[in-house]
DNA sequence: TAAATACATTTGTATATACAATTGTTGTAG
DNA sequence: CTACAACAATTGTATATACAAATGTATTTA
């Protein structure tokens, strides 16, 4: 706590609630930044590469914008233009869904993959030197937490 | 790291450094959309309300752009056009700084005060039901092992 | 089956953010 | 004292995000 205090320059006492939220936002601040300086050598924003991840966790599948949405960790409100943006680039494509013309059918190309290939090891590399602050024992609980505080 | 692949969907398993990021990521998304449905009524955006709470925080002496992005939680790179929201409604005033005409100084005004004292009791119970998931001391533990992280 | 409703995505518009280039000011080396 | 570098903020431009309205399709119901 002393030492939130100091990052935030203040003098009066932090509710621990306000401290908690205050941690997360820091510690969010600074993985984002960490991620993006790895993913901006391949001019993909956070969100672009999620949505590249999940779907490719799709093995071939293929999943319409709503899923896509709700698989997403921040629930932005404009997949569609995420969307263009990864087929300008090649890594996805787009068809009308036959059974449902409302819908869309997104699936990953093998550019699509092939990049995400060469990611995975600088990203693992990445999330290693960024977690290295704690053992293994403290990011469990530090899991543990995160978890059970949104549930 | 079970009810973490189920809100992923996926089955492989999750290097814990990994498991940890996203964790971090998804616990951020939620607090900021909680924060933000309570700052939604009063016409704030987080930033807007975290900067006034830094001028606040000055107690009457006035601050230059530079400190006061310094001191916010996300390194942002437009402070001018934050502040010019904030003028715009009346909770800021800025002055060219007499000793240094390059530089500004940016004050809270009385109505940019009373609106966070308006603020401050639901903000507050807001920050309490975020955090109300974990007790006291899992609280304090979380928070010593996000600052942890980032050091 | 025609009209109303719900659904899935797209488009329009406003605001927010990122980054580079520019403006105006101050400090300093020759 | 002039030229040059450093500094602090602003502006321009592109992209990202938020939210509402619109489009086109499918389903329900009267």
């Amino acid at each position: 706590m002393k030492e939130l205090r100091h990052l935030l320059k203040t003098k009066g006492d932090l509710p621990l609630s306000r401290a908690t939220v205050i941690s997360i936002m820091y510690c969010h601040s600074w993985i984002k930044d960490g991620l993006l300086s790895t993913l901006k050598t391949y001019d993909l924003s956070i969100e672009q590469f999620n949505v590249l991840r999940i779907l490719r966790g799709q093995q071939g599948t293929a999943i319409n914008l709503q899923d896509i949405q709700d698989r997403m960790i921040n629930k932005m409100s404009n997949t569609t233009r995420l969307v263009d943006k990864l087929i300008q680039k090649g890594y996805v494509e787009r068809n009308i869904c036959k059974n449902n013309r409302r819908k869309v059918e997104i699936f990953i190309t093998s550019p699509g993959m092939k990049l995400l290939e060469n990611i995975d090891p600088v990203i693992d590399l990445k999330e290693q030197q960024l977690t290295s602050g704690l053992n293994s024992k403290e990011l469990e609980i530090l899991n543990t937490l995160l978890l059970k505080l949104k549930n």
